[in-house]
RNA sequence: CGGGGCGUAGCGCAGCCUGGUAGCGCAACAGUUUUGGGAACUGUAGGUCGUUGGUUCGAAUCCAAUCGCCCCGACCA
């Protein structure tokens, strides 16, 4: 991408509307818009951004054997009736209304919805287990908006929903998303520990929530620090082995790790010594429920098991909050010059300098480099304005490209350019002829 | 929803107390000179001062209502 047919609204000053980094940072970098309090406008880069979330989270899903589907954002309120939720739910549903008077509501989660698609098409316990999902907007009313899309009142999220024939099965479900989760987490650069959580409006009896320690976060948490040091890796999981799963998940929530909803202090002092005990701030940035029955009871979704008889199916659900997640991942990769993208999410990987557009080599030697990188795939955004080379340096850096190549008259003799790395600002001197092939094998 | 703050040009702000018809910095546009860390000069354009009503000869300024935004608290991906 050209810098100068991009829509790239960079601000100098930060709007008074903004309060904690992120946000500041999403505003200044030309991310988002606000429209009106909590309902925002994703710009070209911010939803360059938001894509690179969702598809790591799709993948994810998609490997540990999970469905996408997509259901709309309008329901209609009969269904919440049935399962009494329409009435529970409370003020921060948005309840609207039809032409034809009829009660709508704009979705701020879809366990009816999906519990309606299920049952009207599975009968059959032969058919489970099934997890369906989608990303969608949503849309809670809450009371007090803020911090940009860290909590608004419209925001993305992917939620999915798993059916099973009995609880031993269903617990299984529970475990694979909470592998696919830390999977997913770990793609995006942060370390996200599963705590033991209440179950809210959603109801049921299991749930974890996933955390992300930021000082700006809005949980209070307290951890062994000992899982701090934990590691998925890249290991290769077996989503469909029980075992397995249950191994991955044994380990991770074995450690004390819990919000203020579900902290206790005596055990806390007593299962984790002095040293190990940690007490942060931290961003919610997804939450799994197994609740059983609790939906397919009322609204009738029922299976004939192995042994001929209707019984309810189990089910779960499980969120990812897609939008935050952009704001989260800024809270963790920043500095004071702006963003610092982990590689999996950066809108683009390589960003190209020319610190001289009025010099026809350094213009020359800028477009070759963009069509090279361009040809093999590398997603590059060329600062071809006319503007000095600080100002380059400085709207880069706001945007968080994590390789920077300069383009100017100090290597240009040498036939050298410079590569620069967000991350560790260390910069090296890169033959002209080999910087594309050096950025393949470090990007 | 309770408590607090703020609405003046795209962004950041001054002016308001003590009414006299709007200003600064950055950004934008045109030109000249610049060209490896947010350039300089010259010129141009841009605002019914959130909205409505009131007081007054006269309102950004005083009064009232209303809308919006932000912060703190109770709730949540």
């Amino acid at each position: 991408m050209r810098m100068t047919r991009y829509f790239l609204p960079v601000l100098r000053e930060v709007p008074s509307e903004a309060q904690i980094t992120s946000h500041k940072l999403m505003l200044r970098a030309g991310m988002i818009k606000q429209a009106v309090s909590g309902i925002y406008s994703w710009m070209p880069l911010g939803l360059k951004v938001l894509q690179k979330i969702e598809r790591i989270v799709i993948e994810e899903q998609e490997r540990a054997g999970h469905l996408p589907l997509l259901m709309p954002t309008i329901q209609p309120a009969s269904l919440w009736k049935k399962s009494g939720r329409y009435d529970d739910y409370g003020e921060e549903m948005l309840r609207i209304r039809d032409r034809h008077n009829r009660d709508l509501l704009y979705g701020p989660t879809n366990e009816e919805l999906i519990t309606e698609i299920f049952s009207s098409h599975v009968k059959s316990y032969r058919d489970l287990p099934l997890t369906l999902f989608h990303i969608q907007w949503k849309f809670r009313d809450e009371m007090r908006p803020r911090f940009g899309v860290m909590r608004g009142r419209e925001f993305l999220m992917k939620d999915g929903y798993n059916f099973d024939i009995d609880m031993k099965a269903a617990i299984h479900s529970y475990n694979r998303h909470m592998v696919s989760y830390l999977k997913t987490y770990e793609r995006l650069g942060l370390k996200a520990i599963p705590m033991r959580a209440d179950t809210g409006p959603i109801g049921g009896k299991y749930s974890h929530e996933f955390l992300v320690l930021a000082d700006t976060g809005e949980s209070e948490v307290f951890f062994d620090k000992r899982i701090l040091d934990f590691n998925f890796g890249i290991s290769k999981v077996n989503f469909e082995d029980i075992d397995e799963c249950q191994k991955i998940v044994d380990k991770w929530t074995t450690p004390y790790a819990r919000t203020d909803e579900t902290h206790n202090p005596e055990t806390f002092e007593r299962e984790v010594p002095k040293e190990f005990q940690g007490v942060s701030k931290a961003i919610e940035v997804g939450q799994i429920f197994y609740f059983g029955t609790k939906y397919s009871d009322p609204m009738g979704a029922l299976v004939t098991n192995s042994e001929g008889k209707q019984v309810p199916v189990h089910m779960g659900s499980h969120g990812i909050g897609v939008s935050r997640l952009a704001g989260a991942i800024i809270e963790a990769f920043h500095d004071e010059k702006g963003i610092k993208w982990p590689v999996s999410v950066a809108p683009y990987k390589v960003g190209i300098v020319n610190t001289v557009m009025g010099d026809q080599v350094s213009c020359e030697v800028s477009e070759k480099i963009y069509s090279e990188l361009s040809n093999v795939g590398l997603e590059t955004i060329y600062d071809d304005r006319d503007e000095r080379a600080g100002s380059k340096f400085t709207t880069m850096e706001l945007i968080g490209i994590p390789w920077r190549i300069t383009v100017g008259p100090r290597g240009l003799k040498k036939g050298m350019v410079e590569l620069t790395n967000r991350h560790t600002s260390k910069s090296e001197e890169v033959p002209t002829d080999n910087i594309v092939s050096v950025l393949l094998e470090t990007v």
